[in-house]
DNA sequence: TATAGATTATTTGTATACAAACAAAATGGA
DNA sequence: TCCATTTTGTTTGTATACAAATAATCTATA
């Protein structure tokens, strides 16, 4: 008699990357030092403070966050107090966002401990294996094939 | 001068495994065949087909859900007439689950697209870049640490 | 240049995620 | 056996995720 092919929930990669992602958010919350400030909200930080400024929906190209999500997350960030909205004169439709001072003074104290949770989060794994499993990871994100158009 | 230390937000793990799963579910939604089945309701089912009775906490820990979302993912399923709910004679407390006829029908039905939807979401490594990507996710995502306790 | 089509931002609705608080029930130790 | 503690499931509130619809605006092209 010929087996059921089995399916292991705990093998396939989508319910791994969940859980991994999952792990890695708790790491996150535990070591950014600020309680209010969450991953997206601080990856749109990051981002202005590499760009300047950048429209809306483009800053949500670059964090990979769709626009009915970075709304959400620029309104809160801008009740925060934390960044600057204004019109694009050239473009009437967009919104140009940046870093105001305290925007600016929070993510340049915090930005240092990205790299702790980055290493928390890679923790399990030897120094090697942490090399081969951010460029698997990278490929499967698919980065290259995203925001090609910026 | 000293350059500042530089944070690369694409080549953060936190970062990645977020857009590695936005890609997985836009995978599992093209190819599940069913546009009303979610990710977390796909592996609740399969779960309660794997073990046949679960109490919905239990289902909770063993799928990664919270009791809160659990209680909404449940309910869903409850709803579509896929799983059946009996209060457990021995804990009073405990909602006991189980798959019913319609929820079978559909699990065995759709679980050979699970396989493909693994497939997919890995097919931009190459097959021995695969397993080494899956037995470091596996590390990462810690499961050995989750669920101890069953 | 007139307009069809695309882009930007917003809004609504559904589905995770999870903290916090709660009631009901079970458990374990004094 | 009594009761403090734990567990189970529910509810509320906030924050992603994303589809779909919309208004305002811009762009490309016939």
């Amino acid at each position: 008699m010929v087996p059921k092919k089995q399916y292991i929930l705990e093998r396939q990669a989508g319910h791994l990357l969940r859980r991994a992602h999952q792990r890695h958010s708790y790491i996150f919350q535990e070591n950014i030092g600020d309680p209010q400030l969450t991953p997206l909200q601080f990856a749109a930080l990051v981002k202005l403070r590499d760009l300047g400024e950048v429209s809306q929906n483009h800053l949500g190209r670059l964090t990979a966050m769709d626009a009915a999500t970075m709304q959400g997350v620029i309104k809160r960030l801008a009740v925060r107090g934390l960044i600057d909205r204004r019109p694009d004169p050239h473009d009437r439709r967009r919104l140009i966002l940046s870093l105001n001072k305290e925007g600016n003074k929070l993510i340049e104290h915090l930005i240092q401990y990205g790299g702790t949770i980055t290493e928390q989060t890679l923790e399990p794994l030897t120094s090697n294996e942490q090399k081969i499993f951010l460029d698997l990871l990278f490929k499967l994100a698919q980065l290259n094939e995203i925001d090609r158009k910026v």
